[in-house]
DNA sequence: ACCCAGGTGGCCC
DNA sequence: GGGCCACATGGG
């Protein structure tokens, strides 16, 4: 596995991935992603700030209802307004709402506090641990399955399985595994400028390897 | 006018 | 335990 980033880096480079100001726009922006193109989760997360709103305190004090209409470009609006709501409220009652609290904790005991917050599922807890924390565990979503199978490296799609085989086959590191996933993500995208053709792929060697992961993807 | 996007929880069998 | 379904907006 670790042959496959090498040569995924070293084709396309570090893809600095996740932009955020701060661990908390990322937390919200892991929440407000679910299922959502990214480009309209900018959005949300614009309105937010425009209101002052990415603060915990802010936050923690503003109606779920007016949480709604502000996120509504990033659809699901209602049921990511409570999301985000419980989220926060986790946070503040668990941590005091500082981030900096977290760091007492081990990862497994923030992912079981994670996990328990209604809507929180174990891609958006992985990334808030990877992505807002900077804890060591594999993010696994959409794109990671399809990249596996479309490389005949994997079958299945379980998510713990999926999971271990990274890091089971991974030396534990944050960057390591933010900057593998990231590119998994980045050639998956439907329009990602830096994909090449199928027969220019740096995994290609010969086997039924293919670059091309877009789900409409002819070449399958 | 479709189809899709960095999921999750609830219900049904 | 697996197979649907609702949740919603914006871009191709």
């Amino acid at each position: 596995m670790l042959d496959i980033f090498d040569r995924l880096l070293q084709a396309y480079g570090p893809r600095q991935w996740w932009p955020g100001d701060s661990p908390l726009e990322v937390m919200v922006g892991a929440v407000l992603t679910q299922n959502t193109a990214w480009r309209n989760v900018e959005k949300a997360i614009a309105n937010m700030k425009e209101r002052g709103l990415m603060e915990m305190a802010a936050l923690h004090a503003i109606g779920e209802g007016k949480l709604a209409e502000v996120i509504r470009p990033a659809g699901f609006y209602r049921v990511k307004a409570k999301r985000l709501k419980a989220l926060i409220d986790h946070f503040c009652e668990r941590h005091d709402g500082a981030v900096e609290n977290t760091r007492r904790e081990t990862t497994a005991a923030l992912r079981a506090g994670l996990l328990s917050v209604k809507g929180i599922g174990p891609e958006t807890a992985d990334s808030i641990l990877l992505y807002a924390l900077d804890r060591p565990v594999f993010v696994v979503d959409a794109y990671t399955v399809r990249f596996l199978k479309h490389h005949g490296l994997y079958e299945g799609s379980d998510y713990h399985d999926v999971q271990r085989l990274f890091m089971e086959s991974l030396p534990e590191d944050a960057r390591l595994f933010n900057e593998f996933h990231a590119l998994i993500v980045c050639l998956g995208q439907r329009h990602c400028k830096k994909k090449p053709e199928c027969d220019g792929c740096p995994l290609a060697d010969g086997k039924r390897r293919n670059p091309c992961l877009a789900t409409q993807c002819k070449n399958k």
